[in-house]
DNA sequence: CGATTCTTTGAAAACAGTCAATCTGTGTGG
DNA sequence: CCACACAGATTGACTGTTTTCAAAGAATCG
């Protein structure tokens, strides 16, 4: 029993790795564990590891000039976080980066990383695809910002990520969605009288 | 005098390829003309090339449930564009692309990307860095769409890539920057008469 | 020119944010 | 076990931004 074991089962899903890569990389990450609300890392800090995810909940946000948090994404069992200065080699975080819950993590630095995609042909292939469907992936979340309402967003939202809205607070799926805590809750308020309407919040019931 | 000659230039600025590795990339780019408001490809239609944009301007754009055009990039001489399924394997492309003004691409498809990466690791590696950067980018403007209000993403915009704002119609920043014709030319209104009022970049003497 | 297409402008309405108060659940210490 | 504190969620009233619809005014291109 080894924290690599999620990782290993990651990789053997995803490509033919050899007993020796899979020994090779297994020696570059470090295993850490982060209790809720305890940091990665903070905005501003240099930039020290990335990470892969085996158990728990992250999450990486920044805060924006009025002082609110904009959360750019969650982070589940078998993804890959990280500052996104991380594989540019910008000198210092732009996000924050800290636990929703208890989780395990791999860290790996920028050095580690530059070594699993220069001996290992594999991983690189691998990497490659992952981080392409992640792009493509962000891709639509910005249609979807400039081009959907709020309710059309948390709609997909429930429907693309269930496991994810299922485990973070109110708030933070707020964040997440670009919009207010409390419209939030009125989008869910209208969604569970009025049966599934999908557009507007019509006609309050002025009592 | 060769079509081929823009990537070469680009290519030898960003690392150290040799002569026979640039002959051989040269022979998997096909040249293509495209004229204004010609397209490369439609949504629906089969991946087949992604481009190097030699001259010109081009758009990429998705069409929302409300018909409506999102436009997700703009690309200029020296950017790389494509469906973003062409990396990771989708059978149809997801959003149109056509021709601002009149460009000079070079076209490649899925079995010549393959073969530039395998083939050249300095290509390969040169892909990569400029494709983390273009990620990173994406993640700024998440940001922004889901944070910042119609105004300043316009200023930032302004900003950030005044060589596009320069040449795109003012309805085309307008469904870049996820508002509609008549509230960007009310901003561009209201900055032009009343000096420079802006929520969040005050008073910023621009000489 | 004439025909588009793009931009501007006005008025009304939809949409989402803010502020402030209340309600809810959870966990803590007495 | 209870009382309390605290954070999160809800609700109401209000404000402000952005969209929509409609029409008129530029600009562009064949």
């Amino acid at each position: 029993m080894s924290s690599f074991d999620p990782l290993r089962a990651y990789l053997e899903a995803r490509a033919p790795f050899t007993a020796t890569e899979l020994h090779f990389l297994e020696g570059l990450f470090i295993p850490k564990t982060l209790r809720p609300r305890e940091f990665l890392q903070r905005a501003g800090e240099p930039v020290r590891y990335a990470a892969f995810v085996s158990t728990g909940c992250l999450r990486s946000y920044v805060v924006d000039s009025n002082g609110g948090e904009v959360i750019l994404e969650f982070a589940l069992p078998n993804w890959w976080l990280g500052d996104h200065t991380f594989l540019t080699g910008g000198a210092t975080c732009e996000c924050f980066i800290d636990a929703v819950r208890h989780s395990d993590l791999l860290l790996f630095d920028r050095a580690s990383h530059q070594k699993m995609i220069e001996h290992s042909p594999v991983f690189a292939a691998m990497y490659r695809v992952a981080f392409q469907k992640y792009a493509a992936a962000k891709d639509r979340r910005i249609i979807g910002a400039l081009s959907m309402t709020a309710e059309d967003r948390y709609l997909e939202f429930l429907k693309k990520s269930p496991d994810i809205a299922r485990q973070v607070p109110q708030r933070m799926m707020a964040s997440y969605l670009g919009i207010s805590p409390e419209t939030l809750s009125r989008i869910r308020k209208h969604r569970s009288s009025s049966g599934a309407g999908s557009s507007v919040l019509k006609a309050k019931p002025r009592s």
